[in-house]
DNA sequence: TTTAGAAAAGTTGTAATATAGGTTTTGTTT
DNA sequence: AAACAAAACCTATATTACAACTTTTCTAAA
């Protein structure tokens, strides 16, 4: 069951998501809000905190609050739905091809019998997904369980984090660089991982995600914002 | 000047960093923090609802609010004040070997010449400080001027939070890992960015990180919490 | 004594109202 | 058009109240 704080805050933020308030510019009011969702100041505000909190918006007293530019130091923004933009992709993507290969090189290390089982079906699944968002959950879940394996809660919450990002600017850009073209690749990362093949893997992962930056370029994403 | 709900929020982290209150145990209910604290219940939920947006505690209703632990999956909780054990430190700097990597390879091709003049004033600095605490924000700064050189906002974003990590768990760990010694190996790195030499520079941060873990190792850190 | 269930106490979620202390907008005067 | 004052607006905090849920305590039956 959802708190209504939580409605309060899903709403502000696909109003940010959808662009319908931009960066810079101001929320309604804590008043406005309450009526417009028809709940008391009270919870508008405990749904603005949260918000603020994770650094999406910033409050100022007898002002009003403002969305954040994602450009800010306001780091827990991290995983906020500001993605919208070819430049970040790339960005991401980056960061993706240090940490994927951490990833699995941590994990060719040490993965147990019971995790490469439980990576194998993963892939298994793969082949008999035709939808698209069901196809999205198991690439994440196949990449999210590698580095689970590694045992680095740390790794782990960084990944988590930019799949995140990833989902949240999904509707963009997602189906156009990540479908069933991807399965060998997934297919390749497995054999090497299960052959305890270092060296192997991490070619494998690199070369997976630089396949994705080229089917990126090759079909680039309108930073237009979706509807 | 501080919000009191911001003194609600450090007052209730720092029972969580010095071990007061762990994870799995119930913090005071809102009355009693707000009498403790001398504000209104209203305002303890303010911070509260701040803690429970970044995962550092969940709340249930009628039943109360407890500090989670590290390894739910409650992402957001990355900077949050659980890195207090021995095994965390290595996740982290496995992390860093692989960011800071990354780091160093974007800077060094497309640093701009503004930004290098800072790194070397930063590392100037750096000759002349004795005290741990001043050491510590150069070295961050020379880390994270690094990273801003990439202009990769995501990576800055991680950084900065891993960094936030550190800081946290400072007076625990920080200083015996990370002191003057260390001013030889930022020279190198710094060097290797000025003469643009990717490989020379990628492997002096390696060095360098390999180092800390070096000493880390010889001068094992309890895990005994502050007080 | 043990156990099951009911009652009580405790706790969070939400609401309505009020005030203080800021900021932004509006209006008026020069 | 500019400067200043006033009004309107907004967030921060407090108080009080009640609903809804959980935990603890008490009581009665086995």
């Amino acid at each position: 069951m959802k708190n209504k704080s939580q409605v309060v805050y899903d709403y502000i933020e696909e109003l940010v998501i959808s662009g319908q308030i931009k960066p810079g510019e101001r929320l309604p009011s804590e008043a406005k809000l309450g009526e417009t969702l028809e709940v008391s100041r009270v919870t508008v505000r405990a749904g603005i905190e949260k918000l603020s909190a994770i650094g999406l918006i910033s409050k100022k007293k007898g002002g009003g609050s403002y969305v954040n530019f994602p450009n800010d130091l306001n780091y827990l923004q991290v995983f906020t739905p500001t993605i919208l933009h070819n430049t970040d992709f790339y960005e991401l993507l980056d960061i993706r091809k240090a940490l994927d290969t951490l990833s699995v090189e941590l994990c060719t290390q040490m993965i147990s019998e019971r995790d490469l089982k439980s990576l194998e079906s993963t892939v298994k699944k793969m082949e008999h997904v035709s939808d698209g968002q069901t196809f999205f959950e198991l690439d994440r879940q196949f990449h999210l369980d590698i580095t689970k394996a590694t045992k680095n809660r740390f790794l782990l919450n960084i990944q988590s984090m930019i799949w995140d990002v990833i989902e949240k600017s999904q509707r963009i850009s997602y189906d156009k660089v990540a479908n069933q073209s991807r399965l060998v690749e997934h297919q390749l990362i497995l054999d090497a991982i299960t052959a305890r093949d270092v060296v192997q893997a991490k070619a494998y992962i690199l070369s997976h995600l630089d396949k994705i930056i080229d089917t990126y370029q090759n079909e680039p994403i309108t930073s237009s914002k979706v509807q």
